[in-house]
DNA sequence: GCAAAAATTGAACACTCGTTCAAGTTAACA
DNA sequence: TGTTAACTTGAACGAGTGTTCAATTTTTGC
């Protein structure tokens, strides 16, 4: 039971990933959790307590990911291989380059107040995440000791979000990785006094 | 008329621009333009027309904006400038913050093929003027003129998209302020190669 | 000042939205 | 095996969607 309602979520991570909050109607939900408009009250109370779930398990997913990056004996190269396989995938998991959170910030005002928390508090988590791997290259002398910890976390969190806009569009693998290759100089170049 | 014209994409331009495009029913395109559905219908075809032009009138705004800053004596300063006042304005106008071809893009597969190529169309159009910029700079020695154009002004592109998405959230201006001097102290540096 | 053309109106359309709930099915336990 | 509890079903609801069009008003040109 509980497993099937994991699997549940999964399915609508997709489809609120593909389409988004508004996008996605519950009749396409429905559809792709095959379940009747009932059962999915009954259990997720309305449309915005499933997508609560969904970003609660991306913000886990992805946060365990990054945890990983932050565990390696290199940080630094495991980010650039987080990167290149969250920006890099065939073209039917393109939707995927996207990133969920930064896509529910485009519609925060059409989603209710539940489901805009669980994204506000999904974005401070894994900001966290980004300090860590930044706190743990400095400790593997990948990175200067003198790297603003949480200015460069958002600094790395923006990048992120500006390399997965321009995955999206972006046909061209090799320039993925070159754009990837820059955030990586800059992480250890020159950054802004207080 | 043609005034009155111009005036009505403006005020859908609020709209699209706070709500997107799935986001604004037609009911509050009615209220903001103050116009019956006849008459729109009339004028702007339907509502995906409607988007269109609002689009290209954000555009052509954007790329005046954009060419007076390559026009400048100064282009990498003047640059410092305009992303200040793109990104850090008063609350009411918050919304100014987020790209609005950026956010279209998000919502790309619910938008018919009409206002999709609007979008991506102005996404190139914003690109070259990026490119311009570079290359003035490096003309007036601001840059050095080994720094790979097309590539740069793309890399521009994206940490525009980060700063807006950045700046969304952010209620620190001096933090916007420090990202966005991150930036110009990157478009100096080290470049990948090939 | 008048007729023709252009623009505007708003009620109404067919459809989709998120959501409800009485009825029916399945599971759990004695 | 009978009883209770938990879960699932799907038709239906009211409100909202984008859009149409005959009727009306305004503008235009002579």
């Amino acid at each position: 039971m509980k497993y099937a309602q994991e699997d549940a979520v999964e399915k609508a991570t997709i489809l609120f990933w593909k389409k988004g909050f508004q996008g996605s109607g519950m009749r396409d939900i429905q559809q792709a959790l095959d379940m009747r408009p009932g059962s999915i009250y009954a259990r997720f109370q309305n449309k915005e307590g499933l997508f609560k779930l969904v970003v609660e398990q991306y913000v886990a997913h992805s946060k365990e990911k990054l945890q990983n990056v932050a565990d390696s004996d290199t940080p630094l190269l495991s980010l650039r291989e987080f990167f290149k396989t969250a920006l890099i995938n065939p073209d039917e998991l393109r939707y995927m380059r996207q990133c969920l959170l930064v896509k529910s910030i485009t519609e925060l005002e059409l989603i209710g107040d539940v489901g805009k928390k669980a994204v506000l508090e999904g974005m401070v988590l894994l900001n966290n995440c980004f300090a860590n791997i930044i706190e743990k290259a400095i400790e593997t002398k990948e990175l200067q000791d003198t790297t603003p910890v949480a200015f460069a976390a958002d600094w790395l969190q923006n990048q992120f979000v500006g390399l997965r806009a321009f995955a999206i569009l972006q046909t061209d693998n090799s320039a993925i990785e070159k754009m990837i290759d820059k955030v990586l100089y800059d992480l250890a170049a020159q950054w802004p006094s207080n």
